[in-house]
RNA sequence: GGAUCCAUGGCUCAGUUGGUUAGAGCGUCUCGUUUACAUCGAGAAGGUCGUAGGUUCGAAUCCUACUGGAUCCACCA
């Protein structure tokens, strides 16, 4: 052995050599051992990995490996995502970059185009989940837009419409006029901003607005039931100037009677707050900007015009009428694309709904039955104060980068035919032949909230029935919302049972000073080189280490080095044990001649059962500093400095200790005890050696 | 406005059924070191655990209020 660690040499062959031995495919039950599951939440294919992605491969390699190493039949599915928006945002840069646009290409023309772009960088992606070490089982691999995965989201889409779970809903919808589609309210950036505030006459009342543009499509004028001072004109008519069409005044306790005036123009077809005021009050909805962003329907000169052009004509205009009382300045929140930051245009548009509250029911019920346990409590309050308050779920993206909706609207009746993907040969109603599909795709969440019992399903023969419900979900509070809900959600309704059974929510990796970390602040650590630099066990210990998993971590260079040179110390340790010429093999047995023998001996003993408590309770912090603490303070500080002038009395026990050390560390740094496991001659992979047992001992 | 969380040595954090002297890594200081490792070893300094009350034989830990901070959701015409 060297006198150094060079992770470099080892790494990528050991790799090769777990991989081959098919230790990553869950064995088949020999005895009714109760299988180890976890699907890993699937990173983007067509990006590489960032350091979170890394975070939670450390994770989760550590629960896999611990379990696979108890000898039970252990499973780690992977797979990629094809995230739609995020994904068709990229390539659509790319275009454009090439000087062209998606409208440059037919439907089935870009999404042939963008597939290939994916498959391009798919293998990036996976090939560095195997850099940092993921033992999981790539002959399961699963990619979100596998046909069979396909046909299952189809089946559950059928399913839910059948149950009458899914309904074609008016809803208004931030939509941006530039991408052409409708982002979810979790997918707007709000952004603070000056405007003004334009305060018109409208005849028996004066009305505060920053969108002047929009009162061609005003069909009320609404003020609060508590303000004393419009009581009277309550059932009365306001004037919509320019156009002299008049609209009754309302009330509804929406309107906040200290802002502006305290009356509100309601603009049901672009505000969503007059949607909802428009909505409790049967009002009709006057729409008078169009998809694009333009003028439509409204007197003639304004027509065609975008909407912030047609502000600034309007205003002017209100001006010269007379009708403009005063203008103020407002700091207020507006909400904008997230991904190019422009205004969005609420607008009203017949989507795909799912009635909620029937799933949500189950999954609050799930969780009260301890069905579903989240390891920390935080994030079960988290979880249960989103399901109940979860609206309706908006499923339809505007989007080419997706499945698209199986849902065909006959052009002789306009009633909706859904399938389970098939081309419906009639209307389901007016058995019309002539169909035409819905040009939406199903929101990413949608499918990816199938995606524990779907990759199961269409995996091996009796995976569903041997691994479903599978035992951890790990993934980031970010997305504990949008995908670990979704996933109960659909999962109690497609299969009758929880998709887990238990819950592991990890924190952000922020930067050395806590800092969240982004590609602005140039704060970003890459994963890739760090493991080159450090070596994987190096990072994947950084990354465990210190911080608790629930919590966000402070990841510095530093750290990782610290955990480089305890890699080299665990080395050397190695190297004074196997240096001695009495050195041997497969002696397990130990004989303890003295006092520091029994004391390292009943170290250990504590070591092991601290660390396979802490494990047990998804405390990878406590666990690794356990066995770090003994390994270094205790095994190399004091024994082996104690035993050093009776090296060969001790051998016995210097094997032992070792032996049972590589077992308890290899779930945090495979590498390096694989390599040392066999530098002492081993001829087994330790990735498949029993854990040391606890059970055995008494308390 | 609603929700969740955090506040512990210079920095980043542990301390989860309330129980001796509050721990670790990094940093600082002192000393040592020709073979397992200088990617090292021995030792030291450094904390009235945000503030004020309360519960208790006993509180970093439980309760209340306050102060400061983080994140998420909603809304702001």
């Amino acid at each position: 052995m060297e006198p150094q660690y060079n992770h470099k040499l080892f790494e990528s062959e050991i790799y090769k050599k777990w991989e081959k031995s098919g230790a990553f495919s869950p064995h088949p039950t020999t005895h009714n051992s109760h299988p180890f599951t976890i699907i890993m939440p699937p990173p983007n294919a067509n990006d590489p990995l960032h350091i979170g992605h890394a975070r939670f491969v450390a994770i989760e390699d550590v629960l896999i490996r611990y379990h696979r190493m108890k000898g039970e039949p252990t499973l780690w599915l992977p797979g990629s995502d094809h995230a739609g928006i995020e994904t068709q945002y990229v390539f659509e840069k790319k275009l454009s970059k090439e000087g062209k646009s998606r409208f440059n290409y037919e439907r089935d023309t870009l999404y042939k185009m963008i597939w290939d772009y994916v498959q391009e960088n798919t293998g990036v992606m996976e090939n560095q989940l195997k850099v940092l070490g993921a033992s999981c089982d790539w002959s399961r691999f699963k990619f979100t837009l596998d046909p069979e995965m396909v046909k299952i989201v189809y089946g559950t889409f059928k399913n839910l419409y059948d149950d009458g779970l899914v309904y074609r809903g008016e809803r208004i919808v931030n939509h941006c006029p530039r991408c052409g589609t409708a982002y979810s309210q979790m997918e707007v950036d709000s952004v603070e901003r000056d405007d003004n505030l334009y305060y018109l006459d409208y005849g028996t009342i004066t009305i505060a607005t920053t969108r002047p543009e929009t009162i061609f499509a005003d069909v009320a004028v609404a003020v609060n039931p508590k303000d004393e001072k419009y009581k009277k004109l309550i059932g009365l008519y306001a004037t919509i100037p320019l156009i002299n069409r008049t609209v009754p005044v309302i009330e509804d306790n929406l309107v906040d009677e200290a802002f502006g005036t305290g009356a509100l123009k309601i603009t049901p077809a672009h505000d969503a707050t007059d949607f909802e005021i428009g909505q409790s009050h049967k009002l009709p909805l006057i729409s008078v900007i169009d998809e694009k962003g333009r003028m439509t329907g409204t007197p003639e000169k304004y027509i065609g015009m975008k909407a912030l052009a047609a502000r600034e004509e309007v205003v002017k205009d209100l001006e010269a009428a007379g009708k403009l009382v005063k203008v103020e300045k407002i700091h207020h929140l507006v909400g904008t694309c997230y991904r190019d930051h422009g205004n969005l245009e609420p607008t009203v548009s017949k989507q795909w709904f799912i009635k909620v509250e029937p799933l949500t029911k189950k999954v609050l019920l799930a969780i009260k039955n301890k069905d579903v346990r989240f390891a920390a409590k935080k994030y079960e309050k988290i979880a249960i104060h989103w399901l109940k308050n979860l609206k309706d779920w908006n499923i339809s993206r505007q989007i080419v980068w997706g499945m698209r909706i199986p849902a065909y609207r006959c052009e002789k009746c306009m009633e909706w035919t859904i399938t389970n993907g098939q081309i419906p040969k009639e209307c389901s109603s007016c058995q019309n032949g002539i169909l035409s599909q819905d040009p939406d795709t199903f929101d990413t969440w949608f499918s990816s909230g199938q995606w524990p019992f779907a990759t199961l399903k269409t995996g091996e023969k009796g995976d569903f029935n041997n691994f479903y419900p599978t035992s951890v979900m790990e993934t980031a509070y970010d997305i504990l919302p949008f995908w670990v809900i979704r996933m109960l959600m659909l999962g109690i309704y497609s299969t009758g049972k929880v998709p887990f059974e238990n819950v592991l929510i990890h924190g952000l990796v922020r930067d050395k000073e806590g800092l969240k970390i982004s590609k602005s602040k140039g704060n970003v650590i890459d994963p890739i080189d760090m493991a080159e630099k450090y070596g994987s066990d190096a990072l994947r210990m950084g990354l465990i280490w210190g911080e608790l998993v629930e919590s966000d971590i402070a990841l510095s260079e530093d750290k990782i080095n610290g955990q480089r040179r305890f890699a080299n110390k665990v080395w050397n340790v190695a190297r004074f044990v196997t240096q001695n010429s009495q050195y041997k093999v497969h002696s397990t047995k130990y004989i303890a001649k003295n006092e520091d023998d029994k004391w390292i001996l009943d170290e250990l003993k504590k070591t092991t059962h601290e660390v396979t408590r802490a494990l047990d309770k998804y405390r990878l912090n406590e666990a690794a500093k356990e066995i770090y603490e003994f390994i270094w303070n205790k095994f190399a500080d004091r024994y082996i400095e104690k035993v050093k002038d009776r090296r060969e009395e001790a051998q016995t026990v210097l094997n032992y200790i070792l032996d049972s050390t590589l077992r308890l560390l290899h779930p945090f740094m495979p590498f390096l005890t694989e390599q040392i496991w066999k530098e002492m001659g081993q001829n087994e992979l330790l990735i498949v050696a029993a854990w040391p047992l606890t059970s055995k001992w008494p308390k």
